[in-house]
Parts: C-alpha cells; sequence; structure tokens
DNA sequence: ACGAGCGCCTGTCGGC
DNA sequence: TGCCGACAGGCGCTCG
C-alpha cells in the first residue's frame, strides 16, 4: 500500500492520536504478540517479545517509506511494504484477521500491525543505520535540492522510473508518486535519468515535492480495498487511469511495464526524445 | 551498471 | 455459478 505520503499520516496519527485512538507518545509496553513470525526480521521471536517489554514510546519517525518509533533503549523499525497499516484500538476489540504483531500497551490501548499479505517487516535495533542506512535523500528534505537531485541524475544512466523507484537514490516515491511526478514534470519514464537538462531536472524535483506534500495534504491515497485513509486518488493525473484524457490535452493515457510495474503516462505530454 | 524475471502472500476483479 | 488468470501503494535476489 504505502509511499511516503500514507507512511507520513500514519507518523501523524500515531503521534497526534486522531479520532477514537489516542497518540501512542508516552505509553509503556507491557507486552508483545507476535502472529506470524516472518513479520519479524530482527532480531529471534524469542529476544524481540523479551526486549520490547517495558520500553516507552518516545518517539515517532520516519525515513523514506520506513516509520522509526523510538523506545526507550531502541527503535523498531517498521515497514508496511504493499498491504501493511497501522492501528490504535481499544484492547477488547476483537483481533483484526491479518494481524501479524501485537504490542500491548499498559493502559487499555494496543498498537495492532495488520498486514494481508505478509510482505512487510519489523526490527528492534539499538543501530537503525545498520537497517535504513542505505537509503538515498530524504524528497522533503530541506537541503534537497535541484542541484543536488541534477548531480545524482547524471551520476547514472537509468530509466526514470527505475531512477524514482530505487530507494538508494531518493526514498519515499512508489508506482504512484513517480507517475504523478513524472505526469507533471511531462518526462516520460523511459527516459535516461543523465539526459536531464537542468531545467528538467528542477522541473522534476519541483514536481515530486509538489506531488508528495499536496498528497500528504490529502492523508494519502487510497485506490482499492486496502487501505482507506485518504483522499488524494480524487486528484491523481495518471495512475490507474489508462484511456481517460489526459487533463492537459486530452490524449488517452497509455499503460506500459516498466521495472515489472505498470505505469501509465501521457504519450503526447510526455515525449520520449530520439 | 542496468534491467528482466521471480518469489514472497492474500485478495479482488473480469472473462469465459 | 465456478474457475482461472491478471493484477495490486514493495523489495531482495539471481542472472545475463
Amino acid at each position: 500500500m504505502p509511499e511516503l505520503p500514507e507512511v507520513e499520516t500514519f507518523r501523524r496519527s500515531l503521534l497526534q492520536g486522531e479520532k477514537g485512538s489516542p497518540s501512542i507518545l508516552g505509553k509503556l509496553i507491557r507486552d508483545a504478540e507476535l502472529l506470524w513470525n516472518r513479520t519479524l526480521a530482527f532480531p529471534e521471536p524469542e529476544e524481540f517479545l523479551e526486549r520490547v517489554q517495558g520500553q516507552y514510546v518516545t518517539g515517532v519517525g520516519r525515513r523514506g517509506k520506513n516509520l522509526l518509533i523510538s523506545l526507550s533503549r531502541s527503535t523498531l523499525i517498521i515497514h508496511l511494504r504493499m498491504s501493511g497499516e497501522l492501528i490504535v484500538e481499544e484492547k477488547t476489540n476483537p483481533p483484526g484477521k491479518h494481524y501479524r504483531l501485537i504490542l500491548n500497551f499498559s493502559d487499555p490501548y494496543r498498537l495492532a500491525f495488520n498486514n494481508i499479505r505478509k510482505f512487510g517487516r519489523v526490527w528492534l535495533t539499538s543501530n537503525p543505520d545498520s537497517i535504513i542506512g542505505h537509503l538515498g535523500l530524504e524528497p522533503l528534505a530541506e537541503d534537497f535540492s535541484p542541484e543536488t537531485l541534477y548531480q545524482l541524475l547524471h551520476s547514472r544512466s537509468r530509466q526514470l522510473k527505475y531512477f524514482l523507484l530505487d530507494q538508494r537514490m531518493i526514498a519515499g516515491l512508489g508506482n504512484i508518486y513517480t507517475d504523478e511526478t513524472l505526469y507533471r514534470a511531462r518526462l516520460h519514464p523511459a527516459r535516461r535519468s543523465n539526459t536531464l537538462s537542468q531545467e528538467e531536472a528542477h522541473s522534476l524535483w519541483k514536481s515530486m515535492r509538489e506531488v508528495l506534500r499536496e498528497a500528504i495534504n490529502n492523508q494519502g491515497s487510497s485506490i482499492d480495498w486496502m487501505y482507506q485513509g485518504g483522499d488524494y486518488q480524487k486528484y491523481l493525473s495518471v495512475y490507474n487511469l489508462e484511456g481517460k484524457p489526459c487533463k492537459r490535452c486530452q490524449t488517452p493515457i497509455k499503460r506500459i511495464k516498466i521495472a515489472q510495474r505498470s505505469t501509465y503516462f501521457c504519450p503526447k505530454c510526455q515525449p520520449l526524445p530520439e
């Protein structure tokens, strides 16, 4: 499911709470239940269950698509992958069918990791860099400049779709927001990264940040039955819109496969130069 | 260096 | 109605 805007939305609701569920900040973890062993990437289940209990939640951060829940003595890193979501609710609720990990707090609440497709992963570590150290630039960071992006684009010769999906380059974009970004920047997804001019790189930089900010302001996108949080799907320009007229020129949106992923673009607005 | 193909999983949807 | 393939907000691995 989630890309940067959806993960950021989870981060904010864990931190601030929302209707019906409180913030998890300051809560004490009494114990944990692991319901699908492979959810845990590190450490081994026994050690995890023993180490996590008795720790307080001291913060909730994000790096790319990873959630970082700071505890008193270590950090809980959660990657939701395709179908994960986090739920804060009263412990008396019947547990969901796809709950994979539950943290029970010392008060009436729990944090549940719901994960239909079982791809999501959780780490408990005192050295977050060993897990997320490979990630690239944070696209909304203050110090992420158009010039930095231009240099990075020219350090490789990748198709833009591959470039933007590669978390070692820029961390946080997935299939929806790469297509939306490229549409806004009027760049073809198969365009080679090192052929962009300064102006084109600047346009890509601006488009990426606009798209992500707008999505965050709408609590992300909910495009099917999986995630029902946000509203941004109403504003998508190309993703999942094969055959629909381009908003700018009315040309039907095309769908192709790049990186084994459906890739949507306007063949007129996003031409591929020789 | 680059990218194709596949595996990991459960569920939905459309075609026949 | 039932079956079957295609497809889904991700990513790590192998291979050429």
